[in-house]
Order: structure tokens, then sequence, then C-alpha cells
DNA sequence: AATGAATGAGCGTTCATTCAT
DNA sequence: TATGAATGAACGCTCATTCAT
């Protein structure tokens, strides 16, 4: 499992000693997190998993929500930016790069912590808006990527025509989490799902225009 | 929004004041759900909010799991079967009958209620067997129907083809919830969604064949 | 185990099916007692093992009290007048009688009922004064059994000689519960347990003299 | 009554509050149990009693089996090791010492304290196994002192043999709290109790021999 | 004789939070 | 930085009892 390391945010992370607890607090919350839940996501927990007490739990994160946030955006980070890496491969062709990071990006659903993080997280957007928040910027993010691999595939889109497509394929793609995630019916079935998903996802972004985006005729499909 | 009617299954529901009774209890357990989270269903709340006590709720259910399993059977009964009427409407082409379905699907993402609810059943299943087993039989419905739509548009496709896309096609709309749900960034994008997922499914679905579903060269995509 | 039969004493044992009734109850209502202990025996467990609701058992007793008191009666109704038999043998002397029901009593204790049924009871009675009532009564027919049995092996004894060696006696046995009962560490030391009772017991009845009880002089003991 | 004092066993009774809270806590719980009995025991009363809060209360003690069990331990050490002062007089003769034993032991018995918590524990030690470790905990240091005193009047006994007789002397004189005990109605006849039990326990420790333990004929008893 | 429905109090336990030291 | 102690509210659940039908 990823290691979570600090943003620089954390008022309290500015001594070595306090940067390593809060390290240890939100890898500690994170496991709670998948292993059990959110549900079972205590402070309590936290601190006595983390070999603290819970006062001073409580002098790191004043309250549970800062402490959630903490973590949200922690886990979040290690989510992005790895695709950048890939994407500045000359060897390979933009229909190469987007074909590899699909694959990675599904690939990854099938963790535990993936199936298990996101879940929670779009739950909690329902009724936290700062879960709300942590996740907008975080999809925004694979947004951007995407419609610059959109944009590399096929570079007659307009940023509108980009955008919506770049919307449609995370949303399909985050979609796959609870068929093909850790310990769901069609986990085995990934490499199918991924070639379809990168197959379909091309076709559409080379076929797109105006008219077939807003316009609708089953005939011409 | 809808409302819930008993599952014959509820032992105390055999009385008509039982029966009546038994609804007023799901439909406020929904209720809560949906507006404030599960965190926010406990037995007092939904005791209260039903004008009864505790005790007399747990007369109806010994325990809150028992209560949970049948809300969540009332609620995903709900939207299951909807479709009958349009696959069994000659006057539209199969084609039409599944843009129509899928429309509708997609239009129904932006309901509170189903922005809200799936999140929470998704989050649920990750560590309740009874959710797990809800959604799977709920999906189960839903890829048959897909299935027999992609079997009326390409009768060339095997069982296993048709299978694949009918969990492809589930798991991409499904991940719109986040994203065009009730009040998520892009609810009103929903035509434009609908159009492109129609136009990606039937391609997918007409030009589907053994080797670009397991094998994979960008190139030919 | 015994089955408990009714005491008359019950308003609602009257007619034939009210009796069976009762006599379910209370069988069912000692079995808990004996298999889960006291903190198990609520009105609501006995209801449901008895196969009736909990209104229709309320129709039988009034209150828990109510019933756990025809309970204790019914139970120690069954642990009285065994003995009449052996004491009516005349083929027995009077010591062979008395070793007989001492053994009959000690083999007793090991009963998974017995030593499960009296502690409760002995509890029941430092604050329930029905319990203890109805130990008393039952206590005086052991005591008076004893004390008859010390007249025919001693005749001299006077009457409050007698009765004290018979609380002596009685107070003596039923201490060996919590060692030789069901499942306790001395369950199967009976017979030498039996044996040195006897022994101890005639030689007492046999020996005792105003001085004897009363006096203390270590050096005649 | 006696004062419980802490065991060092309990974590939280580190500091001097600490401990000083444990032990108004275990006191506050013995005398509930004396006076109203273990059902009476509850979390909330002890913690209202001991004006503390409830969340306060598990603060020291995380469940309530881990309290009762502390308790338990507590109550036992202050019945255990009061002999030895006895025993260590050299101006007694062995017999006089166990005399005194014997009328100690008796007279304790119509305490209150004594009188309602042995058959508590003894009812609890049907179901609850940490009560039974107690429970032979303890009446293994009786028999060890009870043997002692039998080799000290009889060293002619063998180990077994003074082992059996230890058994059937602590039942005996613990079987007689139910008669002699607080309230009970032959508590003012502890004097000639007393004076049988020892009389009749000497008897037993001066003429054991293996004939007399292990066969058994009512005619040379 | 029996059921089904309901109450209100209490149970053991856990929670986020606060604060003096 | 860290601990230990405490609060007060809420949790899921069970209880004896009542009563209309």
């Amino acid at each position: 499992m990823r290691t979570l390391t600090l943003q620089g945010r954390h008022e309290k992370a500015s001594s070595r000693k306090g940067r390593k607890r809060v390290e240890v607090i939100l890898n500690t919350a994170r496991d709670i997190l998948i292993d059990e839940g959110y549900a079972a996501l205590s402070m309590r927990r936290i601190a006595k998993m983390s070999g603290i007490t819970v006062g001073n739990l409580s002098y790191y994160y004043t309250s549970k929500q800062d402490l959630v946030q903490d973590l949200l955006e922690a886990v979040i980070q290690g989510y992005m930016g790895w695709w950048d890496d890939i994407m500045a491969d000359d060897s390979l062709t933009p229909e190469q790069q987007f074909a590899k990071i699909i694959s990675f990006i599904i690939d990854d659903l099938t963790t535990k912590e993936t199936t298990h993080f996101f879940p929670e997280l779009w739950a909690l957007a329902n009724h936290e808006p700062f879960a709300q928040e942590a996740m907008n910027t975080m999809y925004g993010h694979v947004r951007d990527m995407l419609m610059e691999m959109a944009q590399r595939i096929n570079p007659a889109l307009s940023v509108s025509e980009r955008e919506i497509l770049a919307v449609f394929m995370s949303s399909s793609f985050e979609g796959h989490t609870m068929f093909l995630g850790y310990g769901r019916r069609w986990s085995d079935r990934t490499p199918q799902i991924s070639h379809i998903a990168i197959r379909s996802f091309l076709h559409l972004i080379k076929t797109a225009t105006p008219e077939n985006i807003n316009g609708f005729d089953p005939a011409i499909a």
C-alpha cells in the first residue's frame, strides 16, 4: 500500500518529530478506513493503533473532521501525477500512452485500497462539503490529463468537446470500481475490460464532432 | 421520491396495521439515508421520525442489520423492472429502445435519491456481505437486461461477449453518479453525456468481435 | 431431568389446556434457569421457547415474580418426599436408611440441575423474600427428615439437640454443591465424600450430649 | 465492612488519582452487590453511586466483566491470609489453633457481606468461567490451610487423605452460609454450630484411615 | 386463551471533545 | 508534546409490562 506523506499544510508538522507523528497518524487512519470502513474510523481507534493517547491525537488534530480532511487530501495526493512519466515518454505514440494510462487506472481499481477508499469518499461527499471539494480537485486533475491526451490524439477537438469526453471517460472507469474491484465479481476480467475501454474511448475521441455530441440519431451512431 | 412498498418477506407485515407500520419505517429510514447518510441512520432516529418508540421499532426489526437489509432490498426493488415496458414497445427499433433506456438511467442519476443512495450502498458493500449480495442481485438484473438488448441489436454476439459488454456498460453509467449526480458539477450536462453514452455503447455492441475484446492493438481500435 | 408438574395453586390451571400450558411454561423456565442462569430468565425468552407470545404468557403469569415464585415452588417440590420410601423400608436398619439417604443427596448434587439451581436460589433468597420463604419451607422438610432419622438412631437426643444436628448436617451437605457439583473440581470424589459424611454424621448423632454441643473443650473432642 | 484495596494489576491505578478512583469504584460495586444483588449491579448504577459518569467509569473498566472480575478478586483477597497469625501463634496447640480458625470462619458467615457475597459468587460461577476461576483460587488457599492444620493435628495422614478431608470440611462450613447467615433463621446458633463443627472435624482428622474413607460399612462407622 | 402492538426505562458500550498537568 | 481524566450524548438492544382485539 502507498505510504502517505505529509502535506506541508499541517501546522503541527513543523518539527521532525511532529512530521513523523502526523505521518503515522494518517497512515493508521488510512488503514482503518480501508480495512474496516468509515464507520470504524474513530479518534480512539486511530490513537490506540498509532500508539498514542486520545489527548495527544487531538493535539495534532483538533477535531475529527480536521483529521479526515487531511487524510482525504493525503490519500488523494497519492493518486495523482503518476501519469506524467507516461505522457512524457516519447517512445510511445499518443494512443499508446493513452492505452497505457487507461490500463494502469483499471488495474489499480482492483487493489483493496482503491476499491474501498473511493466509495467511502463518494458517500462522504454526499454530505460533507470538504469531501466534495477534495473529490473535485482530484477529478479536475484527472480530467486535465484526459483532455491533454484527447488533444494529442485528435487535435481538432474543441475545449468543450474534450471536456465532456473527459467527464464521460473518467466517470466510466470510476464506475468499474464496484464491478472489477477487490473481491468483486468481475475482478479477473480487467484485461478484457481494459481492452474494451481503450477501444471505445479511442473511437470516441477520434470520431467526436459537435453533432454527435449534442444531437442524437441512433441511425448514424 | 418513490414510495417504498413492502416485500412480502417481512413477518410482522401480516396484519394491516403491521404492514402500514413497516412501510412508514422503511420510508423514514430511506429518507434519513438519502438526506443525511448512513452514519445518521440510527435506530433512535428512525424511531423518532417514524413517531414510534425504539422498543416498538425493534419489535418490527430485531436488529439494525435486519432493518437495513430490508431497506436495501426495498429501495433496490424500486429500481428494477421499469425497463420492461420500453423493451416491449414494438413501435421502437431495438436501437431506439436501447437509447431510451440509457437516457432514462442517466437522467435518473441526477435525482437526489439515486445520487445519494448508491454510493452509500457501494461503501456498505465493502464490509457488509448482505449489502454486497443486494448489490449483486440488482446489477445481475441490469446486466440481464443489457444482454438482452445487445442481442436484439447484434444477434451475432456470443453470451460471453454480451456479458462483458454488459459489465462494461453498466459500470460505465454507474460511474456517472458522482459527476452528473444531484448537486454535482456536471449535472446539467446529462443530455450530452447520454448522447455520448448511447453512441459509444451502440458502436461497441455493433463492432464487438472476439479479437477486439480479447486482443489489443491500439492501431486498429 | 425431572418434569415439573403443577401445583394446584395456580388459578389458570383449571382447564386441561391451561394445566398443560402452565406445565410447559414452568419446564421451559426451569431449563433456562439451569442452562443459562437467572440473568437469562426473561419473560420474552420463556415465551419464545414455550412457543407462545409474551402477551399470552402474561395471561398465565401477570408478573415475572409471580412466575418465578411458582417455578421455585415447583422445582423444590421435586426435591421433596423421595426419602419416604427409604425410611419406610423395614429391611434396613436406621443407620442403613440414613446412609442411603445421605448417599442419595450427595449423588444428586452432581447433577447439572441441582448444581445450578441451588446457588441461584440462595442468591435470590438474599433479596427476594418469596425465595427465602420457599427455601425455608424446603429445608424445614429436610430437617424434619433428618431429625426423625436422628431419633431413630439415638432416641436419647432431645428435640433441640436433634434440631441443631439437623441444621449442621443439612448445611454440611448443601455446601458440597460448589465442590462436588456438575463440572466442579471434585465431582468424581462423591464416593469418598459420601463415606466421610456418613461416618461423621453418625458419630455426631451417636455421641451428642448437651455438654459437647454447648460447651467446648478441644481436649475431649 | 472491609475496605477494598487495589490489586496492582489494574493499569489505570498508576497515578494517585486513578488509584483512588478505582478504589471508590470497587467499594461502590461491592456495596451494590452485597446490598442489592448481582442483578442490580449495573455500570450506570456503579457510576452514579461513585459520583462519576458512565463514560468515566468505562475509562477505568472497558467492560463490565473487566470490572466484575476485578471486584471478585479484590473481595476474595480480603478473605484470605488472615489465618496466618493464628497458625503462627505458638501459645496455642494445633487443636486450639484449628478451633480458633473454624470459629472465626463460622462467625464470619453471619456478616451481611459474607452471607450475600458468596451465593452470588457461586451462582455466577455456574456460567462465568472467570468467576469459577476466582472461586477455585480462593478455595485452593483455604484447602491448603486446612491440609496444613490436619497434618499438624494428625501427622500420620497421607496427602490425599488430608486433601479429601479438607474438601469435606470447607464444603461443610461454606454450606452454613444459607442457614447461619445474616438474617437467616439460625444465625443466633453460631456458638453451638461452631462447637459441633470443631468436635466433628477434629474427630474426622484424628480417626481418618484409608479404610474409613474409601470403604463403607455403616455398622462400624 | 391468545395475538399483536406498544411503551418507557434501562442495559453495556462507544463516541468526539475538553482540559489540567 | 504528551498523558490521564473526565463529560455528556448517543449508540444498538432488551426488558417487564400493558392492552385492545
